[in-house]
DNA sequence: GTCAAGTAATAGTCTGACTAATGAGATGGG
DNA sequence: CCCATCTCATTAGTCAGACTATTACTTGAC
């Protein structure tokens, strides 16, 4: 809930930039929020901007603003005499970083989280497999490092800290595959392991064998290892599927 | 080059929204061509609102609101007193739609569309995978469409079409998966797709086998195959990794 | 009933001013 | 001479109100 998060960590260019609120942060979450929770509904005609400004007590140069940045997320469309209309969700750029941060704070939506969970069982092996070839030695140092903090969360009983340092984990390792694209993805799945921590802390649930199978990733991807990075990354996702109770449907035949 | 696309079937909520051109869109495109080709390098900072309004001979807002729009795709950070800052490549949103319709346009990029190719090589053989588990009627009929189209413009010869045809196809069979996270990858599919048809002309290519085993792969997702249609993407995509030169770095082991 | 012209409603654009954040320089005390 | 503090200039952020362009709807003529 730290929503000023000053870490220098946050690599996300997105909302939250450091510096004091502004009215066009505040309108847009508003706005934002207003539409997720489903108050406005897609297709739902918002009033006209004149009207939305006095309602919100903000300039129009302020709230067109944005309306600017949700259209660009493919939340609204806006055209002349029709007025700014609520897209589908359908529409949405769901990948968008600020969307995910959103989409986690409201809406479970086990569609959404199972699609999630199914895209990093695709990407992280093949991740892991393309760090195992190309990590740096920096790349591993930042590993150990993630790994270490969770390693200390564990032991502290912090399963807060230990979300964090999982996701570091993660991330660092994406960034270890030298991959533009891999990388981008960087924020779906630290969503998707944010949104897994919130589902298992709902049942009570311990970190168990996960952190010995960081570090045997860790192992693999030292050794150079692609197939043994791959295939420790293919079980902790199965295991971690268990967990969230997503009998993945047949991915692989039995 | 047909800015004003007015087909139904572009599906990206970005800009070319139909209707007539805004001065908001000339503006985004020109800042953001301006950022791309180099003339505004990294870390250089913009003239101040008011001068650069002069220069362009347009309003503040409708400078502020192209601003806004680069600012959400990670390419600009704006700061009181210190002004408006060019954000290097690694913090640009380079999955967002607009981002790669423009980066297709300027810049070739050879470790980014690596990085694009490598990562269909990863996503497209399992979403070949989960389409012959999910696909409905009219998702095959979709790639079945996109097939015929693909098989006559090869017979006349229009390799613009074919191209076209092609995108089509991986588009609906990414579609097919109902995964929301690889159907939002669509606008990064079709952009790989796109860069290939234009390095395989440069190489008088013509599309040789690929037809068939766009065939092959329909029938393996109508009769169910999950594994058979995951190997012919994968076999499909090394042969069009030897078109575009791109030699796999070993993905599989042989 | 069909088609055309006119009208009203709304987003898009322009203008110009004021507010707030912030780095740099000036000022003062130690 | 060095350091903390205050002041100020610069710039993005916000506000206000007017005008323009687009487009659905209405009205009227045929």
């Amino acid at each position: 809930m730290s929503d000023q998060s000053n870490d220098p960590a946050t690599q996300d260019g997105s909302l939250a930039a450091r510096g004091k609120p502004r009215v066009y942060q505040n309108t847009v979450k508003r706005l934002a929020f207003s539409i997720l929770k489903g108050d406005f509904p897609a297709g739902h005609v918002l009033p006209p901007e004149t009207d939305l400004c006095d309602k919100l007590g903000i300039s129009r140069s302020a709230l067109r603003e944005s309306v600017r940045a949700l259209k660009d997320k493919g939340m609204l469309i806006a055209r002349p005499r029709h007025g700014t209309i609520v897209q589908p969700r359908s529409a949405w750029h769901l990948l968008d970083a600020d969307l995910l941060n959103w989409s986690m704070e409201v809406d479970p939506d086990a569609e959404f989280v199972f699609s999630l969970f199914e895209a990093r069982q695709v990407i992280e092996p093949a991740a892991a497999r393309l760090s195992a070839m190309r990590a740096t030695s920096g790349d591993i140092e930042a590993m150990e490092a993630a790994f270490a903090d969770m390693s200390a969360a564990k032991a502290a009983g912090d399963f807060q800290r230990f979300n964090e340092a999982d996701i570091a984990f993660h991330l660092a390792l994406l960034r270890a595959t030298s991959n533009v694209v891999f990388i981008q993805l960087s924020n779906m799945i630290g969503t998707a392991l944010a949104i897994a921590f919130r589902m298992s802390i709902a049942r009570a649930h311990e970190p168990g064998e996960s952190l010995s199978q960081h570090g045997d990733l860790i192992e693999m991807i030292r050794a150079r290892d692609p197939i043994g990075a791959e295939n420790v990354m293919t079980r902790l996702l199965a295991v971690a599927g268990i967990d969230l109770g997503l009998s993945n449907r047949g991915p692989s035949k039995s």
